[in-house]
DNA sequence: CTGTTAGCGCATTCAG
DNA sequence: CTGAATGCGCTAACAG
């Protein structure tokens, strides 16, 4: 395939002319220009883009790192991410983890490597220690609450969100309230179990381990949650579920149990993703492809860090 | 950041033996190598990744096409592609199309460019014609019926599966069947409305085009069908639904109205995605993470050209 | 076992 | 407005 020397030597003019004219520079002659253009077209010509990122040292490509890209949570801040990516000449660099360190210790060594520009982790699983040592090599962007650190990030406050609900399903009158989530540890897990004990604690309610449901990160984890509650003999009145798709399962198979919702168990989801709608479930809004959108601009703005809470919105349906 | 050279300096050596004790060659002796590994753990050295990808003309990067990433169909697939990829060393670059033509172009371009190594296109929206003038390029490898071109393919038989279907309901008793789809266009979907109207000549049934429900992609888009099937004076008695979700949808919206399935309305999925297993829905199995495997492997084998026919498999449930 | 040297393809000073 | 020369960081003949 003919390289930009092939070009010159064909149009009679320097490399340097040619480069001038591929990267659209002034001061070219409108004649050599031209000529220039004809040989391009002449031998298709595609300039090598590796040796564009290596005289740059700059890739246009953006790591994101998500656990799993077939949950709808990731499905829609990738969807945000990738169309602010897409609308700025910026490529994806997608690197599904399955919650191993390993993989995300890749995606930031890719980064080390300069083979991407930036980082996004859309749900970390390092230790903040390792991360840390990888911020000199480039702009890493959180989707936790970083406040306390000193990298980039857009998040929802889930202590303070978490309670909302919290306080919310109290005043309907639910003291027995339990709740669904992903994995227990991580920054939004952990905020979220502080505020659900700190709510207990407040209202001098007892903490029941039966009434946290892990693991939950699908429709159909939301089946295993309903086999449990089945054969609880206290059962919770009340569920606080951090996804409407394990809403969703939650409430089908509970149809299915003659569970009546809210009656016997009211659900609140997280996300307001589409199937809430739907299903008519009360949920939190997270407005997620905003939450991409805004990770990827704090990725592109290497400079400076910045915290971005996100606010979220309760949207009253039937299930609560 | 130390290059090569400099680590050839700090540890007395030429640059060749650098290079290889970091690509693990043999024949260096102990004590040099040695050397360049203290050097550069001292510097903490770490190769450009652009420069090797310029020198030797590879990437170790596959693109892979898709219309959404939030799609349980997609993420499959992507999931498939994922841990195939990342087993063997390559990185994934997500291409999210929207279903815009440019989009698809600009990915055909990075192959052209040598951005990535091998184009694994999952849905398709080019006209074959402008495919055709990149493959020249490097590895395309297409998710539907490619058996008439000259490039990869790992597919299923449309035209067989909703044919074999479309009998099934048949010998159910139903001769007022629709069926529900993302697209219109497009191979997969040509082969099915082939396979459908090949079906009602064959059966001398009559071809009613309100029973073709199409836009049918997610959860949520069940509800558009419900809401059409309620108004319909005629409704049919089966509908074949081209993805778990919508069919799922369409379950939920149709307990709401009224309408008893399978009594009323008989459906049938497809590809067998956990939420058809926990909603009991009938549906033809299509294994799509060994699809994305396939596909993985066949861009990597740019040599030669094969098709790969998946078999599907009918779920009994109780949905029909 | 080791080093020299010539690329890989392009961008970018710096003179003219 | 134009081009020669240099460098980006690494790999791979090739010669020893």
């Amino acid at each position: 395939m003919a390289n930009i020397k092939d070009i010159a030597k064909m149009a009679g003019v320097s490399v340097t002319t040619v480069s001038r004219v591929i990267n659209n520079y002034p001061y070219v002659s409108a004649e050599k220009a031209e000529a220039v253009r004809q040989a391009m077209k002449k031998c298709n010509y595609q300039r090598n883009i590796n040796a564009v990122h290596l005289s740059k040292g700059k890739t246009f490509l953006v790591g994101v790192v998500v656990p799993f890209s077939n949950h709808p949570y990731f499905g829609l801040l990738i969807e945000g991410i990738a169309n602010a990516a897409l609308n700025n000449n910026y490529k994806l660099v997608l690197i599904q983890t399955n919650y191993e360190e390993v993989k995300e210790i890749e995606a930031l060594t890719m980064l080390k490597d300069k083979q991407i520009d930036a980082l996004i982790i859309c749900s970390r699983i390092c230790d903040w220690r390792v991360i840390e040592e990888f911020i000199e090599y480039g702009p890493i962007v959180l989707c936790e609450d970083a406040r306390e650190k000193n990298i980039s990030s857009t998040f929802v406050d889930h202590y303070k969100s978490f309670s909302a609900a919290l306080n919310y399903l109290h005043q309907k009158g639910h003291s027995r309230i339990g709740y669904c989530i992903g994995r227990q540890s991580g920054t939004n897990s952990e905020q979220r179990d502080a505020a659900y004990k700190d709510f207990l604690k407040k209202n001098s309610l007892t903490y029941n381990p039966d009434f946290i449901f892990s693991g939950c990160f699908n429709f159909e984890d939301g089946e295993k949650v309903v086999t449990d509650l089945v054969q609880m003999k206290d059962r919770p009145t009340a569920l606080l579920v951090t996804s409407d798709q394990v809403a969703a399962g939650i409430l089908t198979c509970c149809k299915e149990h003659g569970i009546f919702i809210p009656e016997d168990l009211a659900i609140m989801g997280f996300d307001n993703q589409p199937i809430s709608k739907v299903m008519h479930i009360t949920t939190l809004e997270i407005p997620l492809v905003e939450v991409g959108r805004k990770l990827f601009f704090q990725a592109m703005d290497g400079e400076t860090v910045s915290h971005e809470e996100i606010a979220v919105e309760l949207i009253e349906r039937e299930t609560v």
